[in-house]
DNA sequence: CTAGCTGCGATTTTT
DNA sequence: TCGCAGCTAG
């Protein structure tokens, strides 16, 4: 690094390998790192550095990110850091919004309509079912829209490779095809790009015209793991002008390989860019040791990822609880008690904000909605369902698409019997087929045979015609003409607001939903309302930033100008679906629930991780078992101060059945506590520092707490299996059929005699009720005395914790620290790219590949049977319909035996694990054993690929027929606020 | 042909 | 819990 470069004040703030990354003059810089370890910090220092320092324009800068909540965060820090107001020039967003400008403004170079609308996923899903039941095919339209989408994904590149088997096309094939081909007319018929569109026609369009990206001297890409083909082009052509590219990225957070993200795409750019300045990040800032250590104890089952170091900055931590419960509806009341408890022995130092609640899906989220809702804890939940899902969200917006595009007769479909007109599913469908034969649309067959111009061929009685002219038509044509006339010079505003507030009355809407909705017609209004209220924002914020979303001008390139608010709005609708970080206005605190992958990126003090059982975290309908584990490392990395995972014993809906323990966690339990710590003085010292705050006075937290405060976590049995109270459903019939051992909770003097027999399936709950003895008996809580029981449970939980910790400690050596031969990860990935891209080549093309490996792998003897196979990291993300061998449970941690025996190595630490006092218990364990393996280069056979055969073909899927008439959902997307949550939200209690 | 009622089923992740 | 399919009366 050039030495007069190092004082720049943006330098300053970073490490040495951040300020490497952020000042490299390599043309292409990749930074790989883990969680936490500032990743977008250094993206957007590196993009105020190109910016400032080297002298690059504002708009000649791209910076992509993967969702529109990153573009916001990262516009704020750049515009922070530069200070003048200059980001709002930076082409910055997202994908999709980025392409979506270049089509605005370009895209009729490629014959691209202007007015073009954009079909969301409702849409296109609505579509595909209604083509699949006109062709009478068996094709399960989830399925065709699955391959259609990933058709497009893909990018073209990556199909110049041919498979093999793909010019065979079998019958299923040749559907797929007609549906794809129909599925695209009929877009362009109404003037239409899906979400994947807008990618691939922005491909199309720079491919042919490079001089709309002349001027772009510099392209930034966050979260690269995630990038897909098609926007790997996208990323390529944005650069193809001077080639600069930096990305920043971790494959072992890469989730979205069900919407096609592609690891290889790491590869792919080594090989594209030779020369690329690879740098890897090592510290991590964000979570305290013990998060750290146990979420690399699931990734770090994954045998074939590349290990990186993540060094701690922090202090130790409290171990990271698992905790059991009764039910789901148990498993909520317990966060929530524990949310109390914590903020409460925080002295408030925690607030809710600190808080947050990552599920699998969001469908999960009820439990844990009602209980935060009952002891009036405000929430909000982002992911999962949306604001602009609501019904009577969904029609203004529809409506607003037919003012804009009559053409759109999807929509239209969809509002013209909304308030009731008399128009039934029979008419509806006969009109859309009319359209359909007469190349007229919906909306001007209507208006013709109301106008008398042309009697429409499907059956219209008077009445009906005339609740349509006087409702629909008439209505809209108007407020049409108010726009176009607000339009000319002079004319009178009509702005946004103004139109959805002129439709509201012409629908007479707030009446139609108290006809509609009699039980919920207040709050449905108020989200009417809501609604108004961000069409509003919208255009002020518009206003404010004009120069947003424009792209800069281009000698001898014209640009289309788009200067209409509503399409703009409605653009901004479909694709921006994230939540604002609306900390600004409420001052509230609110819990944040969210989905895993909406948390990505983000971190809070407390994370709560419910649901870990087998059939949610790894979810019962995935296929890709090491994506599910990468989610549940996700989620758990995002905590810095208290991570907690909890798993329900039975399921809610079904007759009580058994929950399986997620099997990520399960090989690493003892590494848990069973309930949540101890929060004395030292823990709650460590949780300040961490977080940079103040922690009050031991007085003050006391002081403030209530007078019946419970400041252990033990509301809830431990154990629910032994608690008195039986889950409702059945407790005879479950009694009976339990396995037996376990209706009996093993004694005490019986810890570790069942471990190594038969160890059954289920979770084994020995030691942990001694383990949670562990945490509640501190020196605190029993001050000098303890009794016989008592000690007795203390050793075991001694004996159990040092089994734990000695295998946390083994870990560290295991994963958390990179084997000597792994360089960086950019090592490791070239050191295997050669096999990369025949990952789908048949078993034979595999034998070849170990040798190839430039940095050798040492030389373990392999089990028999052990087949070294390319430790690809594309095989992390089957295609679709692939037929794998069944993805194996993960394979026990290496060398996890417990000893048959307990430890001899009990001293009085283990009263006290989780205290960040120097432990001398840990220095003093006997040395762990060698690392055996090599994780890099051996893994299991279960990765063969038996064949292709049925790949990408959308094979099986004649599961699951999906209704054909259902008005697709239409994801619009929420513009802000809209962690509104379905329940309104709840007060804080006195 | 539409509208309202009833009983049943089912539930990833996102641009 | 919600949403959808199927049925029946008007």
């Amino acid at each position: 690094m050039p030495p007069p470069l190092a004082n720049h004040r943006i330098l300053s703030n970073l490490n040495d390998a951040q300020r490497r990354a952020v000042s490299s003059n390599a043309a292409t810089v990749a930074i790989l790192a883990g969680p936490g370890s500032g990743k977008t910090h250094t993206l957007t220092s590196r993009v105020v550095w190109l910016i400032d320092h080297v002298g690059y324009r504002p708009e000649d800068v791209i910076v992509a990110t993967f969702t529109v909540k990153a573009a916001r965060e990262m516009k704020e820090r750049i515009g922070k850091a530069l200070g003048d107001g200059r980001e709002k020039k930076i082409v910055l967003g997202n994908f999709h919004s980025i392409a979506r400008r270049y089509l605005a403004a370009y895209g009729r170079k490629i014959g691209i309509n202007q007015k073009f609308g954009i079909a969301d996923d409702g849409d296109s899903r609505s579509l595909i079912a209604r083509i699949c039941k006109r062709k009478e095919v068996t094709l399960d339209p989830v399925a065709v829209r699955a391959w259609i989408s990933k058709k497009k994904a893909k990018g073209n590149e990556v199909d110049a490779k041919p498979v093999g088997q793909k010019a065979i096309k079998t019958a299923g094939e040749k559907d797929l095809e007609e549906c794809y081909n129909e599925y695209q007319a009929h877009l362009k018929k109404s003037n239409l790009l899906d979400f994947d569109d807008l990618l691939v026609r922005c491909v199309e369009l720079l491919r042919e015209f490079p001089s709309c990206v002349s001027n772009i001297q510099t392209v930034l890409i966050d979260e690269y793991q995630d990038t897909n083909g098609i926007q790997y082009e996208l990323m390529k052509l944005f650069a193809q002008r001077h080639k600069r590219i930096t990305i920043v990225g971790d494959p072992d957070q890469s989730i979205y390989g069900w919407r096609s993200a592609e690891i290889q795409n790491l590869w792919r750019m080594l090989k594209d860019f030779p020369g690329t300045d690879e740098i890897s990040l090592e510290q991590n800032y964000r979570s305290l040791d013990a998060i750290l250590k146990l979420s690399l104890l699931v990734i770090q089952q994954d045998k074939k990822r590349y290990q990186k170091a993540l060094k701690p900055v922090h202090g130790r931590g409290s171990r990271p609880v698992l905790r059991r419960l009764k039910s789901a509806s148990a498993e909520a009341d317990w966060i929530v008690s524990e949310i109390r408890r914590v903020i409460m022995m925080s002295g408030s130092m925690l607030t809710f904000n600190d808080v947050a609640i990552l599920l699998r899906s969001a469908s999960l989220s009820r439990h844990v909605e009602s209980a935060l809702g009952k002891s009036g804890i405000a929430y909000r939940m982002v992911g999962g369902k949306k604001f602009y899902e609501r019904l009577e969200i969904k029609a203004i917006l529809d409506y607003l698409r037919v003012i804009y595009q009559p053409g759109n007769n999807d929509a239209l479909a969809r509002i013209i019997n909304v308030p009731k007109r008399g128009v039934g599913d029979v008419t509806i469908k006969s009109l859309l087929e009319e359209a359909e034969s007469s190349s007229l649309s919906v909306w001007t067959i209507l208006t013709k045979h109301c106008r008398g111009d042309r009697t429409a061929k499907t059956k219209i009685p008077k009445p009906m015609e005339q609740r349509i002219a006087a409702g629909l038509t008439r209505p809209l044509d108007n407020i049409r003409r108010k726009m176009e006339e607000a339009a000319k010079p002079g004319g009178v505003a009509f702005g946004l607001v103004e139109i959805v507030e002129q439709l509201l009355a012409a629908l007479n809407f707030q009446k139609h939903l108290q006809d509609t909705h009699p039980d919920d017609h207040e709050q449905r209004w108020a989200n009417v309302e809501e609604f108004v209220t961000l069409a509003g924002d919208f255009v002020r914020d518009l206003n404010e930033s004009s120069a947003d979303e424009l792209l800069p001008e281009i000698e001898g390139l014209e640009q289309s100008k788009e200067d209409e608010v509503l399409p703009r709005f409605l653009a901004n609708v479909s694709l921006a679906s994230d939540a604002q970080t609306g900390e600004g206005k409420e001052n509230k605190p609110l819990v944040t629930i969210s989905t895993i992958h909406a948390a990505k990126g983000l971190e809070w003090p407390v994370v709560f991780v419910p649901a870990v059982y087998n059939g949610s975290i790894p979810h019962m309908r995935s296929d890709d078992n090491d994506e599910e584990r990468r989610l549940l490392y996700v989620a758990m990395t995002r905590a810095q101060s208290l991570l907690y995972l909890s798993c329900p014993l039975f399921s809610t809906n079904g007759n009580g059945e058994r929950n399986q323990l997620s099997s990520f966690v399960e090989p690493v339990h003892r590494a848990f506590a069973t309930k949540g710590p101890c929060f004395d003085r030292p823990v709650m010292l460590e949780i300040a520092k961490v977080l940079g705050r103040t922690l009050p006075t031991e007085d003050a937290v006391f002081k403030a707490l209530p007078s019946m405060f419970n400041p252990e976590d033990n509301l809830f049995p431990v154990d629910p299996e032994e608690s008195q109270e039986v889950p409702a459903g059945g407790a005879e019939g479950r009694t009976s059929h339990r396995d037996a051992p376990r209706a009996k909770r093993p004694r005490l003097s019986n810890m570790y005699g069942g471990q190594n027999a038969g160890e059954d399936v289920q979770w084994h709950r020995d030691y942990t009720t001694t383990m949670e003895a562990a945490s509640s008996f501190t020196v605190l809580a029993l001050p000098g005395f303890v009794s016989a029981g008592t000690h007795q449970a203390a050793i075991t939980a001694a004996n159990a914790a040092a089994v734990a910790r000695q295998q946390a400690e083994q870990v560290k050596k295991l994963a958390n620290r990179r084997p000597p031969n792994q360089k960086s990860i950019l090592g490791f990935v070239k050191s295997t790219s050669s096999s990369s891209f025949d990952h789908t080549l048949l078993p034979s093309a595999r034998n070849s590949v170990p040798a190839q490996t430039s940095v050798a792998p040492p030389q373990v003897t392999a089990n028999p049977g052990q087949q070294a196979i390319p430790t690809s990291l594309a095989t992390h993300k089957p295609a679709k319909g692939t037929l794998l061998s069944r993805p194996s449970r993960p394979a026990p941690a290496p060398d996890e035996t417990p000893k048959g025996k307990a430890y001899p190595c009990f001293s009085s630490s283990p009263v006290k694990p989780d205290s960040i006092k120097p432990d001398p218990e840990e220095e003093n364990d006997e040395p762990p054993p060698e690392p055996t393996r090599v994780a890099a280069c051996l893994h299991s056979t279960t990765f063969t690929r038996p064949t292709l055969l049925t790949a990408g073909k959308g094979a099986g899927g004649l599961t699951r027929p999906s209704p054909v008439s259902k008005f697709g959902r239409t994801p619009i997307a929420p513009i802000d606020r809209l962690r509104k949550p379905f329940k309104p939200l709840t007060i804080k209690r006195p």
